[in-house]
DNA sequence: CTAGGTGCTGGAGCATACTCCAGCTCAAGC
DNA sequence: GCTTGAGCTGGAGTATGCTCCAGCACCTAG
C-alpha cells in the first residue's frame, strides 16, 4: 500500500504516518524501487490498535514502548499483557469518571432547564 | 482562602491557579491588605466542576467560554445549558469507545495469556 | 529587627503531539 | 521530453496546557 492508501484508510494524514515511524509507532516498511514507502496491508489493524489505545488516553511514550516490545515478538507475552492489563485499569477509572460526570451533566441540564422556565414566567 | 489552602483543597498547583486566573477559568478573588489573592469558599466546588470537564475532554477554550457565560449571569443560562448538553453527548461517544476499547482489552488479555502457557509448554 | 516563608508580577520555558515547509527525486501521461 | 503529481528528507514551527524563574514585597516568629 502506498502511504496515500494508509492515509485514506486510516485517517491519519500523510505526516503523521511518517512522525509515527519515525517515533518507533510504526515499523519502517520497505520500499519501492523509486524509494517510496511500501506499507503490508495489516498496518491498517496496527494504526487502529494504536488509535484506540490512544483515544482511551495513553500516552504516545507508552504506545512506543508497546510496539517496541511488540517488535521483539514472542519473548515480550508478559511484558505485553501487563501494559495491557494496566491500561485495562486506567480505563476503568475514567469510565466510572465518565459515567459520574454524564450523571452530573443530567443533573446540571435540569436545573438550567427549570431556571430557564423560572426566567420566561416572570418577563 | 489563601491560595496555597485552595491548591491544598484542589489538587491545582498554586502556579496553575494563576493561569487559570489569567486565562478566565477563575474569577480574579478579592486582595487582603497586602495585595494576596483571598479566594472565596465556592471556588473549590468551581474548581472541581472545572476538573471534570477537563477530565472528560473538554477543551480549555471551551471551558474558559463556560467560565464566561457564567460570569453573565441569568441570561446566560440557555447557552450554558446547550454547552452541557453538547459536552454530554461527547462523553456518551467517548464512554461506548471505553467499552469497547475495555472489552478489546480483555480479548487481548486472554490471547496473550493463551501464547504464554503455549510458550512455556515448549521450553 | 532580621530571617524565613509566602505571595506577587511578567515573562520565559517546557512536554506532548503533531504539522508544515524547502528543496529534491522519480514516474507517467500527453 | 516535459510537466505534473506523489513522495522523500531534515528540520523548523505550532497549539495546548501548564511550569518555572527572577526579583521584589510583605508578614510573622524568635
Amino acid at each position: 500500500m502506498k502511504i496515500s492508501e494508509v492515509s485514506t484508510a486510516t485517517g491519519l494524514s500523510i505526516d503523521t504516518l511518517r512522525f509515527y515511524e519515525k517515533i518507533g509507532l510504526i515499523d519502517p516498511p520497505p520500499r519501492d524501487g523509486a524509494g517510496r514507502r511500501d506499507y503490508p496491508d495489516d498496518v491498517i489493524g496496527w494504526i487502529a490498535f494504536l488509535g484506540q489505545l490512544n483515544a482511551t488516553g495513553m500516552p504516545q511514550a507508552e504506545r512506543v514502548r508497546y510496539a517496541e516490545l511488540r517488535r521483539q515478538g514472542a519473548a515480550t507475552y508478559t511484558a505485553r499483557r501487563e501494559m495491557l492489563e494496566a491500561h485495562r485499569e486506567v480505563i476503568r477509572g475514567k469510565l466510572v469518571l465518565m459515567q459520574e460526570t454524564l450523571a452530573l451533566m443530567d443533573r446540571k441540564v435540569a436545573i438550567y432547564q427549570k431556571l430557564e422556565s423560572e426566567e420566561e414566567s416572570h418577563v
